[in-house]
RNA sequence: CGGGGCGUAGCGCAGCCCGGUAGCGCGCCUGGUUUGGGACCAGGAUGUCGUAGGUUCGAAUCCUAUCGCCCCGACCA
């Protein structure tokens, strides 16, 4: 492609709205243009990217032997009314109503419509197992979009839906793309961990997080660097730190601890290391009567070490706890408690709660916990001799690096990536509500065991950029980039000597088949160099008069400090040489 | 949805407090000189100051409403 006749639109300064690099990047290499909050025109440097990257999806997912079809972005709300997502979705599901009044949706994901398809389409295990995926629009009308493609309300997905007889035949369906999914990642370029994940309400086992690496990432991570264990910090387990639970040594006492509200602060003033302490969190359980009427929260306190945190989608998990908690008010506080935040513990309560102590704080021996007075703490505190055990034990706190690993084959480090993909075995969710059946050998109705598989396309530009980019600019991934390599001439129109250079390197390239961009704008060289090195193509050959003089050209890699001087006569093969393509 | 902030030229911003001819840098256009790291000189174009009301002789500036956008949080996965 010849620069003057494609369009590149670059931006010296970012606008003022972009708050992420990757955002920023993209706006100023032209790729993106926002059109409203969450919503981009991808420009003709973006699609191209975006077309290389549908392009290794859609051969891999093929490979997988997965088949493309297409299910539109507008969907009725009657499939969506059948599984219940019409209400439970909320408001981020985008509706409509057509002119007649009629309900209609836009797609964030397409399990009603596959489902729709399947039940109509498979009738015999015969058929069994299919996996149909499609590219497409998705539409999610989050609260607050940000981080440019990254977390915008339209999306290009590439989700995938499998169906099989038995679950069995579905784990098989659920590791091909749990394969084909390392596959992608790897020809894109990226640096990614595959992780356990969170099943949600969904449940069942079988989920992973295909994670980006890069320190802005949204998510954490937890994982092993002795052995595969990988997960989301959500779900990684937290074991016990004590091996068992050491007696008693020190006096039960009540120390005085005025102004000294924080686990931090209380550790200090005692002189102790805060694995010492253990702090109090104090939830709710909202109640109703038979009629709806509400009744008095239930109140439970969580026990943590003072140097862990929280991590609420564990205890969400906790029976009677629930995913319908709430941080406790003051007044509920004050009234089991008799105190204010800040002095908390479990002995001295007006009023029962549940008590739930993480698996580390019930084996914790002499440790120090506010006393439900004002301006005091309890020390030397022990279970079973100063407080009766326990009502709950469990998981619930966020692993921290140096904590064991779950398969005990080392110890947790933490690391941040953005998630670009998911795989999920789904089971009978969909097929149920929608009683999507196939007849099995026996000649009788059987429910289709399901799974499904996502990609965001447009996330994957703005993580790759995330881990790909320095103070200049953009570094694609070769198989990502929107060309390859990059010719920039110093005096194209000026230099006969350097216009055939030019072209020779420029129609080889081309013949074979590497995506070049001659930029012949006949910007000046500073503009030029900028601009390309803003865009991030990874490869480029610098070709002037001063260096033809002497038969030499220029290569430099995006990556390389320094450009190498290359024989004009062999820079066609050097260049093919250092494509992944060509490797 | 709660809290905070911002809407002035294509982009980045000043002007607003204290009402009186709408500005700066970059970009853009024309001509010239330049051409190995975001050139220089000369000339030029571009704004219903987000929108709608109100106050006032007079509103970018003050008041009210509204829309849009951004940040933090919550929510979602």
């Amino acid at each position: 492609m010849r620069a003057s006749q494609f369009f590149i639109s670059t931006l010296k300064e970012a606008p003022a709205d972009a708050d992420i690099t990757s955002q920023k990047l993209m706006l100023r290499a032209g790729m993106i243009r926002k059109l409203a909050a969450g919503i981009y025109n991808y420009m003709p440097m973006g699609l191209r990217t975006i077309r290389k990257i549908e392009a290794i999806i859609r051969e891999e997912m093929n490979a997988a032997g997965a088949i493309e079809c297409l299910m539109p972005v507008v969907q009725p709300a009657e499939l969506w009314q059948e599984t219940g997502r019409w209400q439970k979705y909320g408001a981020e599901l985008m509706r409509v109503k057509d002119r007649h009044g009629r309900d209609f949706i836009f797609q964030p994901t397409s399990e009603e419509a596959i489902t729709d398809i399947a039940r109509g389409e498979i009738k015999s295990y015969r058929q069994l197992p299919v996996n149909f995926y499609h590219i497409q629009t998705k539409f999610r009308d989050e609260r607050r979009p940000r981080f440019g493609v990254m977390r915008g309300r339209e999306f290009t997905m590439k989700d995938a839906y499998s169906f099989d007889r038995d679950e069995a035949s579905a784990g098989v369906s659920y590791d091909k793309m749990f394969v084909a999914y390392h596959k992608i990642f790897n020809r894109l370029g990226l640096t990614f961990r595959a992780v356990k994940a969170d099943t949600g309400a969904i449940g069942g086992s079988r989920s992973h997080e295909f994670q980006v690496i890069a320190d802005t990432g949204e998510d954490a991570i937890a994982y092993c660097p002795t052995s595969d264990y990988a997960a989301n910090i959500e779900l990684a387990e937290a074991l016990s730190l004590n091996a068992s639970r050491a007696s008693p040594v020190l006096e039960f006492g009540k120390t005085p601890t005025p102004g000294k509200e924080k686990c931090e602060d209380v550790a200090a003033l005692l002189n102790l290391p805060l694995s010492r302490t253990v702090k109090s969190i104090v939830l709710a359980v909202d109640k109703a009567d038979d009629k709806g009427n509400p009744l008095p929260a239930d109140i439970w306190l969580l026990l943590i070490r003072g140097d862990h945190e929280l991590n609420e989608i564990k205890a969400s998990k906790i029976a009677g706890l629930g995913k319908d908690f709430r941080f406790a008010n003051e007044s509920e506080i004050i009234e089991h408690f008799g105190c204010m935040p800040g002095y908390l513990g479990p002995i001295g309560l007006k009023k029962p709660v549940k008590i739930v102590a993480d698996r580390t704080v019930a084996t914790m021996s002499d440790f120090v916990s506010g006393a439900n007075e004002e301006g005091f703490h309890f020390t030397g505190m022990n279970w079973a001799r100063d407080l009766p055990e326990p009502d709950f034990i469990a998981d619930i706190r966020n692993v921290v690096p140096g904590d064991p690993a779950p398969d005990g084959n080392g110890v947790l480090a933490i690391q941040r990536g953005i998630e670009v993909g998911h795989v999920f075995y789904l089971g009978t969710v969909y097929s149920k509500p929608m009683n999507a059946t196939f007849l099995g050998e026996n000649g009788k109705p059987q429910l289709l065991e399901m799974g499904c598989y996502g990609i965001g396309v447009t996330r994957l530009l703005g993580a790759a950029i995330e881990q790909n980019h320095d103070d200049k600019g953009i570094i694609w991934p070769d198989a990502m980039a929107p060309f390859t390599v990059a010719i920039a001439p110093m005096g194209y129109d000026r230099s006969e000597m350097v216009k055939t250079a030019v072209d020779t390197l420029y129609s080889d390239l081309k013949l074979a088949g590497v995506d070049v961009l001659l930029d012949d704008r006949g910007e000046r060289p500073g503009v030029m160099l900028a601009e390309l090195e803003l865009i991030g193509i990874p490869h480029r050959v610098v070709i002037g008069e001063r260096g033809l003089k002497d038969g030499k050209v220029e290569y430099q890699h995006r990556r390389d400090a320094a450009a190498a001087v290359v024989d004009v006569s062999e820079i066609a093969a050097f260049v093919k040489a250092k494509l992944v393509a060509f490797k």
